[in-house]
DNA sequence: TTAATATATGAACAGATGTTCATATGAAAG
DNA sequence: CTTTCATATGAACATCTGTTCATATATTAA
């Protein structure tokens, strides 16, 4: 064991704590990633993101389609915007929403992988 | 504006309601994927999971790494854990954790590269 | 044995999260 | 204008989550 003089650690040596830690994004980078991935860990933002993935839809088609109130919808599809998952477009009285961009599918789908296995 | 007969939807049409909802996962696969999702929503979780990017460690050792208190290490180890992310090995008195496949961290990158945008 | 060390576990508590309900806003129709 | 319709918003509430504290378990050392 190395445990000689203020080690502070078990089993890792002095030249491998430098590289452990600047492979560490900084405390900032680290919560935004965490608030990311706290988005994706609904099963309604992630019904609704599915939904997404086959057409532009209004809040009401979502709420009818996946069986959820439409101010639930409301409230998650403001935490995708929010986010950047998705995008709107208004049209009258109604808004529809799509998906901001493709990382939203390769994020799904390397989650579906995951648990596939 | 399609509202005739029984049409509970405002824009979608017929024809393209079965292939929305056949596009979206059955609700336990729903729940897992959200799930998963989770896990990876927690800013110790991850930094647990970026130190051990760069090597397999034990567990005294992950928390003196990331200035977090033992006990909530243990907590989150089991976390991953269950969840199949990491995976351990005992050797005397240490238990030693490492990432359990690649998903991790190809997960990670496609949220990195989300949020650098 | 007994003591020390490494890790795990359970209860308790505070803070976060998602839904519902009531209502506000904003646009089109009458 | 007034009403109706589509969406948004805020407060309230119940549930979930992560940390801490106390303690249990398991392994090695004395």
């Amino acid at each position: 064991m190395s445990n000689d003089q203020n080690q502070e650690y078990l089993h890792i040596h002095e030249s491998s704590i430098k590289k452990v830690k600047e492979n560490i994004p900084n405390d900032e980078k680290l919560y935004d990633l965490a608030e990311l991935f706290k988005v994706f860990g609904d099963s309604t933002r992630i019904k609704i993101l599915y939904a997404l993935f086959t057409s532009e839809l209004c809040v009401y088609d979502i709420s009818q389609l996946l069986s959820v109130s439409q101010t639930a919808v409301s409230h998650q599809l403001r935490v995708l915007k929010t986010n950047k998952l998705v995008k709107s477009r208004k049209e009258g009285k109604n808004v529809f929403y799509s998906l901001a961009d493709d990382h939203v599918h390769s994020i799904i789908n390397q989650g579906i992988e995951h648990i596939e296995e």
